[in-house]
DNA sequence: TCCCATTCGTTCGGTCCCTGCACTATTGTC
DNA sequence: GACAATAGTGCAGGGACCGAACGAATGGGA
């Protein structure tokens, strides 16, 4: 903060904030919220319509005496792009200021048995196309990769090796927007915490079954990222004192009790079907479902376990984070109906409150959403960044 | 943000704060370094020196030619307290702004054998008298204390179960100053992130070995609180499936592999002085590390277990936060010569980068040193709170 | 010895933005 | 139909910062 004229930014980002928190109000009304001047929000609104960030709405009729107040409320004019890059497909999602997904695509692809460039000469191709096809604005373009992330280089990626050390920024700089990129799961937490039933949560876990594990930690209201960015890195935790080998060359690691491959080795038997690695995931994922519904004792054995394995990492969650909600994603929501009461009884054994567990409603958007909320977030942060005839 | 009134506020917050990050330095410095100009920061230093927050001092010899500067530096004219309430003592530490210790006093007192408004009313006393005795004007006190805080309320107290529910702040009322109050491990923490060998180092975990263990988490620069303020309470993390009962209730706890309990069970015989409860434990501290010292089998065994615990529950900490370093305190730092090797081999076998924990050396001081920075910290936000004339 | 380049710190006019008040516009109630 | 109540807009005023110009203090060179 160092000159007046950033007040106006300031003021104009605290018109925005209040209109995306607390929903359309009259100018009136806002000056109250803020405890700006009215006439100060009158100027503020005429500059942020200029900007195409807000339009008003209808009259607001208050049902009591007095002239009505127009409704002034967040409008579409720009929006943020997110992208994610997992194992075997890209997807890609604009969200405009209003919160509307504008644009939504997913592609399968084979991105292990592409060089990443080529991968990103794609998602390139299909962020063009969402910007093509709506009519909002893009700001910015946030990618999702699943590993850990310096700055937009990729430092390590379990599940897609040929990616460590790739600048994903660089492979997006012909779509002349600014390039960030993030974990997965930190994005998944992000969009829980942006959207849905735990909008507005400061301090919040995300678990996301995968082949692995991955988590995002927000505390405060803020991404917990570390002295290195490893920060909330759940799966590697050593937690049982177990003999089970792990891809990261330890033993005994959380994602090697809960990871999909324990579920599906003790569900089924090396030759069944649901053991095929070349069988799509969504599929054998289904047929999990389908047999445990039946009644199948082995599978809900299997989903048992999971979910007390899934207890005791919690419980050390719980305590070192306190967070108001932990959600789980991935495939723990697609299975969560029979997770969730083994892992709240081993929740309950282990800590005080133990009935702070939810399934994640996102479902599979969630990285992508996460991505165009952190892309929309310089808008918010200071509006003066778009400029005046955005859409005019 | 909402006035012009607030720019002011502001770029004198942003003044103050480059002269703390900083240190002293000439106006022309100064506004280069905050991007204002040097108008600007000419009056705004001469209103910091009117409240007392900054002095000059002497003139600068740049070595070069042209008029030399007159430093500006941190004064102090202020400073803030911090009061420890404990099992068996009272401590108070005056900080000024400067960062000078201004006065410091530790009092032994059986707490638990009185009422809490009767301690308070002492550690009242006590801070009159560090009022007294220093010249700088107090702008706030900060109470630590062994247990759970919600606002001013003590929530939990393991060590001090007649604390609960007691309003701390209301029993310091009539000192006349703004009382806040913590966790004693968490106010340790902030210490040792805004002083000593870990300054400025955004991301950090501190741990204190007493009866119990307590940990203070502080990440991107903020202290962890979690949704109901019991993020970072490490003592109770059921790591082990370990059988030793803890207070809590539960079994398995943290605190009873690596507690003070944990250590003189194993270091010594239940008729062994070193086990004698009437006996001060300072003392008894000080004979464990001359055994230590001396050789003796079972006291270093012992101490390699707690060690080994130490590590196992640290590489979770490590795992979930990636903090630059793990700061050990309490009793950890009394013995920590012979705790360090096995804690950081067990370390390594379960993290990454197992070099990252240190001991602090602030000693017993590092809870009212981080109170009376905490009770500094609104100067530094809004340093308009503080009256003209505060030492004119 | 004297002058000048260089750097520090202050003074002064200008600009931007918020504030407070006055004023118009619009609606419901008596 | 008059009045009260609420919404939104113009206008003078003031506070804070900026840029430029100026005096102050020092070292170096002729």
């Amino acid at each position: 903060m160092q000159t007046q004229g950033q007040v106006r930014s300031a003021n104009l980002a605290a018109a925005l904030a209040c209109l995306r928190d607390g929903g359309p109000r009259s100018r009136a009304r806002l000056a109250t919220d803020t405890g700006l001047t009215k006439a100060t929000v009158s100027s503020l609104v005429t500059e942020l319509v200029e900007r195409g960030l807000v339009a008003e709405g209808a009259v607001h009729r208050p049902g009591s005496v007095g002239r009505p107040g127009t409704l002034v409320g967040l409008a579409g004019g720009v929006c943020g792009i997110g992208v994610e890059v997992n194992v075997d497909y890209l997807a890609v999602l604009a969200l405009d200021l209003a919160g509307q997904v504008r644009w939504e695509s997913r592609t399968a692809l084979d991105v292990p048995g592409l060089r990443p460039v080529e991968v990103l000469a794609r998602a390139s191709a299909l962020v063009s196309e969402a910007r093509a096809n709506q009519a909002a604005a893009a700001v910015g373009v946030t990618v999702a990769v699943p590993g850990g992330v310096q700055g937009s280089v990729v430092r390590t990626a379990p599940n897609l090796p040929g990616w460590v050390g790739t600048d994903v920024a660089a492979g997006l700089a012909g779509l002349g927007l600014p390039v960030t990129v993030g974990n997965d799961a930190d994005l998944s937490a992000l969009a829980e915490v942006s959207a849905g039933p735990h909008a507005g949560v400061p301090d919040l876990v995300y678990l996301t079954g995968e082949v692995g594990v991955g988590g995002g930690v927000v505390t405060g209201g803020q991404l917990l990222r570390g002295s290195t960015g490893l920060g909330g890195e759940v799966g590697h935790l050593a937690l049982t004192p177990g003999d089970a080998p792990c891809g990261c060359g330890r033993r005994g690691c959380w994602e090697t009790v809960v990871g999909l491959g324990a579920l599906l080795r003790a569900a089924a038997d090396p030759d069944d079907p649901l053991r095929d690695p070349g069988r799509d995931l969504e599929d054998r994922l289904g047929e999990v479902v389908a047999r445990a519904r039946a009644g199948d004792a082995r599978t809900l054995e299997a989903l048992a376990g999971i979910g007390t394995g899934l207890g005791v990492g919690a419980a050390v969650l719980v305590a070192l984070f306190d967070p108001a909600v932990v959600v789980l994603g991935g495939y723990f929501a697609v299975v969560g109906e029979f997770l969730l009461d083994p892992l709240r009884a081993a929740l309950a054994a282990r800590v005080e409150d133990a009935d702070r567990v939810a399934l994640s409603t996102l479902g599979f958007t969630a990285a992508v959403r996460g991505g165009a909320h952190v892309a929309l977030q310089p808008v918010f942060d200071n509006p003066t960044i778009v400029p005046l005839e955005a859409s005019a």
